[in-house]
DNA sequence: CTTTTGACTGAGT
DNA sequence: AACTCAGCCAAAA
Protein backbone atom coordinates (compact mmCIF):
# COMPACT_ATOMS: atom_id res chain seq x y z
CA UNK A 1 0.00 0.00 0.00
CA UNK A 2 1.89 3.14 -1.23
CA UNK A 3 1.85 6.46 1.51
CA UNK A 4 0.14 8.47 -0.53
CA UNK A 5 -2.84 5.95 -0.20
CA UNK A 6 -2.81 5.73 3.36
CA UNK A 7 -2.71 9.98 2.97
CA UNK A 8 -5.29 9.84 1.63
CA UNK A 9 -7.67 7.81 3.80
CA UNK A 10 -6.44 10.15 6.56
CA UNK A 11 -7.35 13.53 4.86
CA UNK A 12 -10.86 11.54 4.43
CA UNK A 13 -11.20 10.36 7.57
CA UNK A 14 -10.51 13.77 8.79
CA UNK A 15 -13.01 15.49 6.65
CA UNK A 16 -15.92 17.00 9.38
CA UNK A 17 -18.89 15.61 9.33
CA UNK A 18 -21.68 17.64 6.95
CA UNK A 19 -18.56 18.79 4.73
CA UNK A 20 -17.48 16.94 1.69
CA UNK A 21 -14.38 17.43 -0.51
CA UNK A 22 -13.36 17.20 -3.80
CA UNK A 23 -10.73 14.29 -5.27
CA UNK A 24 -8.41 17.08 -6.75
CA UNK A 25 -8.94 19.23 -3.69
CA UNK A 26 -7.31 16.13 -1.35
CA UNK A 27 -4.54 15.37 -4.06
CA UNK A 28 -3.52 19.44 -3.69
CA UNK A 29 -3.79 19.00 -0.05
CA UNK A 30 -1.52 16.07 -0.47
CA UNK A 31 1.05 18.18 -2.57
CA UNK A 32 0.07 16.07 -5.83
CA UNK A 33 -2.52 18.39 -8.06
CA UNK A 34 -2.21 15.57 -10.76
CA UNK A 35 -3.21 12.53 -7.76
CA UNK A 36 -6.84 13.55 -8.60
CA UNK A 37 -7.28 10.36 -10.26
CA UNK A 38 -4.89 8.21 -8.13
CA UNK A 39 -7.21 10.03 -5.18
CA UNK A 40 -10.14 8.19 -7.13
CA UNK A 41 -8.55 5.07 -7.01
CA UNK A 42 -7.26 5.01 -3.28
CA UNK A 43 -10.88 5.49 -2.40
CA UNK A 44 -12.35 2.46 -5.19
CA UNK A 45 -9.77 0.36 -3.05
CA UNK A 46 -11.44 1.53 0.29
CA UNK A 47 -9.83 -0.81 2.53
CA UNK A 48 -11.89 0.02 5.58
CA UNK A 49 -15.31 1.70 4.79
CA UNK A 50 -16.41 1.66 8.27
CA UNK A 51 -13.79 4.77 9.17
CA UNK A 52 -13.66 6.39 5.65
CA UNK A 53 -16.15 8.48 4.96
CA UNK A 54 -15.54 8.00 0.91
CA UNK A 55 -19.62 9.34 0.72
CA UNK A 56 -17.74 12.69 1.82
CA UNK A 57 -15.64 12.95 -1.40
CA UNK A 58 -17.21 13.69 -4.67
CA UNK A 59 -15.91 14.95 -8.13
CA UNK A 60 -15.49 18.94 -8.54
CA UNK A 61 -18.75 18.94 -9.42
CA UNK A 62 -20.31 17.61 -6.17
CA UNK A 63 -21.81 14.79 -7.78
CA UNK A 64 -21.56 11.14 -6.48
CA UNK A 65 -19.20 8.92 -7.69
CA UNK A 66 -22.21 6.76 -9.48
CA UNK A 67 -20.21 3.64 -9.43
CA UNK A 68 -20.38 0.78 -7.36
CA UNK A 69 -19.41 1.90 -3.57
CA UNK A 70 -19.65 0.29 -0.19
CA UNK A 71 -23.10 0.13 -0.36
CA UNK A 72 -24.14 1.41 -3.51
CA UNK A 73 -24.83 5.17 -5.07
CA UNK A 74 -28.18 5.48 -3.20
CA UNK A 75 -26.41 4.55 0.18
CA UNK A 76 -23.78 7.27 -0.27
CA UNK A 77 -26.16 9.98 -1.08
CA UNK A 78 -28.79 9.02 1.89
CA UNK A 79 -25.77 8.98 4.22
CA UNK A 80 -24.74 12.72 3.14
CA UNK A 81 -28.88 13.58 3.45
CA UNK A 82 -28.42 12.04 7.24
CA UNK A 83 -25.34 14.64 7.78
CA UNK A 84 -27.29 17.37 7.09
CA UNK A 85 -25.40 17.95 3.62
CA UNK A 86 -28.18 19.31 1.01
CA UNK A 87 -28.48 18.53 -2.98
CA UNK A 88 -29.10 20.91 -5.37
CA UNK A 89 -31.71 20.81 -8.14
CA UNK A 90 -29.01 18.79 -10.29
CA UNK A 91 -28.91 16.17 -7.96
CA UNK A 92 -25.48 17.07 -6.85
CA UNK A 93 -23.59 18.07 -3.43
CA UNK A 94 -23.99 21.86 -2.45
CA UNK A 95 -20.60 22.60 -3.12
CA UNK A 96 -20.71 26.46 -1.60
CA UNK A 97 -22.09 25.32 1.48
CA UNK A 98 -20.73 22.34 2.62
CA UNK A 99 -17.66 22.37 0.72
CA UNK A 100 -14.75 21.37 3.24
CA UNK A 101 -12.21 24.13 3.81
CA UNK A 102 -9.61 22.65 5.95
CA UNK A 103 -6.98 25.69 5.17
CA UNK A 104 -9.26 28.17 7.21
C1' DC B 1 6.79 -7.78 -19.15
C1' DT B 2 3.24 -4.26 -21.97
C1' DT B 3 -1.39 -2.50 -22.46
C1' DT B 4 -5.72 -0.87 -20.82
C1' DT B 5 -8.69 1.32 -17.78
C1' DG B 6 -10.36 4.36 -14.18
C1' DA B 7 -14.67 6.78 -7.91
C1' DC B 8 -10.43 13.02 -12.12
C1' DT B 9 -9.27 17.63 -13.89
C1' DG B 10 -8.13 21.32 -16.92
C1' DA B 11 -7.55 23.24 -21.37
C1' DG B 12 -8.88 23.55 -26.16
C1' DT B 13 -12.38 23.56 -30.00
C1' DA C 1 -22.05 27.22 -23.20
C1' DA C 2 -21.35 22.16 -24.50
C1' DC C 3 -18.37 18.65 -26.23
C1' DT C 4 -13.67 16.61 -27.08
C1' DC C 5 -8.87 15.75 -26.24
C1' DA C 6 -4.94 15.10 -23.55
C1' DG C 7 -2.28 14.42 -19.14
C1' DC C 8 -1.46 12.45 -14.92
C1' DC C 9 -0.46 7.99 -11.64
C1' DA C 10 -1.44 3.50 -10.01
C1' DA C 11 -3.57 -1.12 -10.13
C1' DA C 12 -5.56 -4.87 -12.79
C1' DA C 13 -5.56 -7.84 -17.02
Amino acid sequence: MSAFFERVYNVVKDIPRGKVATYGQIATILGAPRFSQVVGYALHANPDPRHIPCHRVVNRFGALSGSFAFGGADEQKKRLLAEGVTFDENGNVDMEKHLWRPSL
